[in-house]
DNA sequence: ACAAAAGTGTTGGAGATACACCCATGA
DNA sequence: TCATGGGTGTATCTCCAACACTTTTGT
């Protein structure tokens, strides 16, 4: 049973948003992380998801891009909300508590936060750390280092969903980007699913997509048959 | 002794819980809706969805369990997260300002809400209303009226992950209580969906699930064949 | 000419759908 | 004995998986 928190404690609750960027390029998966600024001597800075307090009255989707564009730069992309984390003891451990007292009034305060994730092509995308990012990485997802928070946790739950949504050929009109080659499409859904898929077999799935258009282009430059490129009709872009 | 505080003393964003608490009998699917007490001679009291602030400190699953109880007296089911509904007007309606100008010391709050839904038989729960409620009432899906806050659009939302639960069998050992007729359960599951299924089909599909556990036990007190029972097993009760 | 990825159809099997009759009980 | 929902099997069809060769370009 949860005991009941009473004023003298001075605790606040407050409201955040974490933003999971999945980049791909030909042959990698990876996560936009961003490095903690290193604030003191004692003080050892942690990777962690961008993320950072919901202002009030702002909408959650808006305040996701808002934090998204002030901590590396990037914006204009489809953040997709997938989970709200509550745990009263998800800020609690003691690195984290340590950035915490260095960066906020607060430090103390229960924080749920709410997850979005998105995917991009890496190329099109050049993150510039600002605010209390020092630096932006992709990460490959096969080989993130122990983040702040509980942004692991995060991190899986985000990569779950995209799977589930690739399989469900759900994620392509999202969340893909301008155009590609069903070639580069393929090793994309391979990449996330982590497994092997047939040419033909995918090519046929795909092409019963009403949202896939054909665009009068080919690929140039490779030195093999260019491939026809194609586009996915977005729903609603802002 | 102090009393517990919520975020609303102390802040003006805020969080609540809600609950989207689905119930059928044998051939209706209804939603358990609370109603506001009448707090004035102006105030026209409104139906609502159940749902209060989130505690400082506390867990947004342990939150929703608490809330649904506190305002219904049900306790003990499922609950499942589906979304968090943030949009700063969402309490901004007339009637909802009037409202939350009674019941609460910051009435003006941006109020981030995470939605919860579960699904019960209605014979195994019966609600008592208290706290802010005045009663308590179950309504058609059918038939819902205009509710307070956004709680039509929360309810819509429940009722679409529902439906996606149910037609890939997910829905079932999570959310089902108790001992059953598979006649009872595929009624459930049209009443859901909204459509007929073929009997043998459907059985025959849900055979195939391994946490479907026939019980010792038939129907009784029933003027045509009694039918057996079964049981979803629960993977992790609490 | 060669290397590299693009592009293209058919077959077999598994799973979903359509469909009709007898059974056990209480009234 | 009748009304009511319980319970069962088969034939067809649709969808998914497996599989190999030709084409176009740059080097």
């Amino acid at each position: 049973m949860q005991r009941p928190i009473t004023v003298s404690e001075r605790n606040f609750l407050n409201i955040s948003v974490d933003c999971v960027v999945f980049g791909f390029d030909d042959n990698q998966l990876k996560v936009l992380l961003i490095e903690q600024d290193k604030l003191s001597e004692t003080h050892i800075p942690m990777s962690a998801l961008p993320g950072d307090h919901v202002y009030i009255g702002e909408d959650l989707d808006e305040a996701a891009n808002r934090v998204l564009k002030e901590l590396t730069g990037i914006q204009g992309l489809y953040l997709k909300q997938f989970h709200a984390f509550g745990n009263p003891d998800r800020t609690k451990g003691e690195k984290d508590s340590q950035w915490l007292r260095q960066v906020r009034k607060d430090p103390d305060a229960h924080i749920v936060t709410i997850g979005y994730y998105s995917l991009v092509r890496m190329e099109d995308f050049n993150p510039v750390a600002s605010s209390f990012a020092k630096n932006t990485d992709w990460v490959d997802v096969n080989d993130i280092p122990d983040l702040a928070f509980d942004h692991n946790e995060i991190l899986d739950y985000a990569l779950e969903h995209l799977r589930a949504d690739t399989e469900n050929n759900h994620i392509s009109f999202e969340l893909l980007p301008k155009k590609f080659t069903l070639g580069q499409l393929q090793q994309l859904h391979e990449l996330i699913l982590d497994k092997k898929l047939d040419k033909r077999n995918f090519r046929k799935s795909i092409k019963k997509l009403d949202e896939l258009i054909p665009l009068n282009e080919k690929q140039t430059g490779v030195y093999h048959k260019p491939a026809q490129l194609y586009s996915f009709e977005r729903n609603e872009d802002k």
